[in-house]
DNA sequence: GACCACCATTGGATCGATCCAATCCCCAGG
DNA sequence: CCTGGGGATTGGATCGATCCAATGGTGGTC
């Protein structure tokens, strides 16, 4: 469901009907919470403000007997750290900054955003949004993040050759790691990203296992990054194979063009399967093979790549991406930098495979 | 383009071409920016921080003269105030706070983060996302939002019947906006929401003028409030035009639900025209009618709603939701609010129409 | 027993802004 | 000439945390 208003259909969880849990009564009625504060918690224990900062902060020095008293206020009271005033003494914010892309449609980057939320809320950072209308200006705007909000980190997505924005980065020392690979061989920084070429490697072999040997390649116009190392996979698979690789077929990643190219690459190559560099394509290709009456799982095999809910619709079997594992590592990096202060180690980068989500488009399961 | 790798084909923006503004230079070379401060601009001009402080926040206690010199000064330390240290004395954090749905795939709700994200960034407020798996978790999440972070205001999105959430804010007098309306008669508060039922109307009233008399209408299960809305626009459409109303077919959010409905609805019925709930259920529709041989914008007419990439794509009629225009009621509702300090002034609604985009599936253009 | 090292704890200063009350200045009114 | 009122400006306290240097108490050593 890509859509319909903002009270969509299926509400997206818990719907009306849920109770939602009783049990919860206690704070409900108080009128002023009367936040609890550092020194609050110090004297209902009787010792220093500074004591109760440590027993957060370096526990090391505390005696344990007074650590443990503190720690029984500080749960008693409720008491947590007032984000603005450490960011006022410790320059650290807690927060990390992300650009929203102006996509015509949502791509998989938003549901990346959602990994990367809830990756950062479980060690107490938030994501915070901001918007740029191209590269340049987005460059601009992380002098405003750093230094005034004091953003403690950058997550960075789209990544493309001649990427102005980590060489600015790194020269400012600012923490970031972008989710896709830098495609030219520019300085070293951290970045996460999924192994297309082995995704579609797999996709192969796996056609190739289940008797396939005419398999055929949809993808983007040549000067893709992506795209090439996706149809870098399926070629790499089906020359290990020993099969001979069909001249690929190229188009623009929408359904009806695809449609076009697809039905060409059935008709006059005679393919029993298609590797497709997306599921967008994959879908133009379902609908070709459809109206040249082929059945997709039976008469021809087709894969995609993102495994996306059209996908699913469509059953078709397709590449996952592992996003929640892409949003872990970028977070678990970043916050490596952001602790040791950026320095000392190496820039680490992380490459992770898609799985292989089997569905009807690949023939009867089992 | 729904999907595809993080470095998807088309960069959403200025390429690598761009060689990106040349001719920015000063402050590149410095090595420490050493943040300028009240203090700082105070002794430049000569005068104290307070004063500088009353230029920018009760310009007219300051005396003109006296004001033109300190915003000099401002300008040229190029000087902004420092949010943690307001944030930390007046508790306002210049921050909304907005949940991230767990969504199966994106919905407009990503288009209209991102136009909110703009809106707020003009007024100089951030976005802040959280997360919680369902409404229950998302009212506990309010407390940490509020009470910890300063959040300023909240903003609501997939409100249902029986929303729990609205009342929990009212009653802690938290200033918040919901996208979309209270379905049921809970105690007002301030929304902004798309006219679903004006807009299948104006769909409707498009086609009778163009001719169609019989017009079916391809819907969601009953229980959809928002499903309901946009029903009852077509159908009173069709009684105002005087013509029969045919039974409405109604499907679930997919297309391969869709198509068979479609199929039903174009078979038995023997309309000429179908307006659709979403674009989704219209793919399936345009999908169902290829199969039986109609030519969708020449033998049968078809509308959708959302006005998403794929109606784009497969060359769609759809109704286009103005998210820029909700987004900004909803930031300039919920500044107001803040700025009011949530009281005095009676919630705000605000119904937006969509408007039509015409495209070949309601005949040619022209 | 005096001395020192060491651990645990403390008090004061500080981050950068705003709040509040006090002060200064100028001019009209008595 | 003194007084009072009001606009413009100022200095100090404050928000809630951390940083830093200093202090108190304990035990070991000569």
């Amino acid at each position: 469901m890509t859509t319909a208003g903002p009270a969509a259909m299926p509400p997206p969880a818990s719907g009306p009907a849920v109770p939602a849990s009783a049990g919860r009564d206690m704070p409900a009625a108080r009128t002023r919470p009367e936040r609890a504060t550092l020194g609050s918690v110090a004297t209902l224990v009787g010792v220093s403000r500074q004591t109760v900062s440590n027993v957060l902060n370096a526990p090391e020095l505390v005696r344990a007997e007074t650590a443990d008293r503190v720690r029984a206020a500080i749960a008693e009271l409720s008491y947590r750290p007032h984000p603005a005033a450490q960011q006022l003494r410790t320059r650290r914010s807690q927060l990390l900054g992300m650009r929203i892309h102006q996509t015509p449609e949502p791509t998989i980057f938003d549901r990346f955003l959602h990994a990367v939320t809830e990756a950062a809320a479980a060690a107490d950072y938030r994501i915070m949004l901001y918007t740029a209308p191209d590269d340049a200006s987005e460059i601009d705007a992380y002098d405003e993040l750093v230094d005034r909000w004091n953003v403690d980190g950058l997550l960075l997505t789209y990544t493309h050759s001649g990427d102005r924005r980590t060489n600015h980065l790194q020269r400012k020392g600012v923490p970031f790691v972008t989710f896709g690979r830098p495609w030219d061989a520019a300085r070293p920084h951290s970045w996460v990203d999924v192994d297309g070429r082995a995704g579609t490697e797999a996709a192969t072999r796996h056609l190739v296992a289940g008797g396939h040997r005419r398999i055929g390649f949809l993808g983007w116009p040549e000067h893709s990054e992506v795209g090439s190392d996706r149809l870098d996979g399926w070629a790499n698979a089906m020359s290990v194979a020993g099969l001979p690789i069909p001249e690929p077929r190229r188009c623009f990643n929408e359904v009806g063009d695809a449609r076009v190219a697809a039905r060409d690459l059935l008709d006059s190559q005679d393919v029993t399967a298609v590797v497709c560099v997306s599921d967008i394509v994959a879908l133009g290709a379902l609908s070709a093979a459809d109206s040249l009456g082929l059945r997709a799982g039976t008469d021809v095999s087709l894969i995609g790549f993102d495994d996306s809910d059209k996908a699913q619709g469509a059953d078709l079997t397709s590449l996952t991406q592992p996003l929640r594992e892409v949003a872990e590592h970028c977070f678990r990096i970043l916050l490596h930098q952001i602790d040791t202060n950026n320095q000392g180690t190496p820039p680490e980068q992380v490459l992770l495979p898609p799985t292989l989500a089997l569905r009807g488009s690949t023939g009867p399961p089992g």
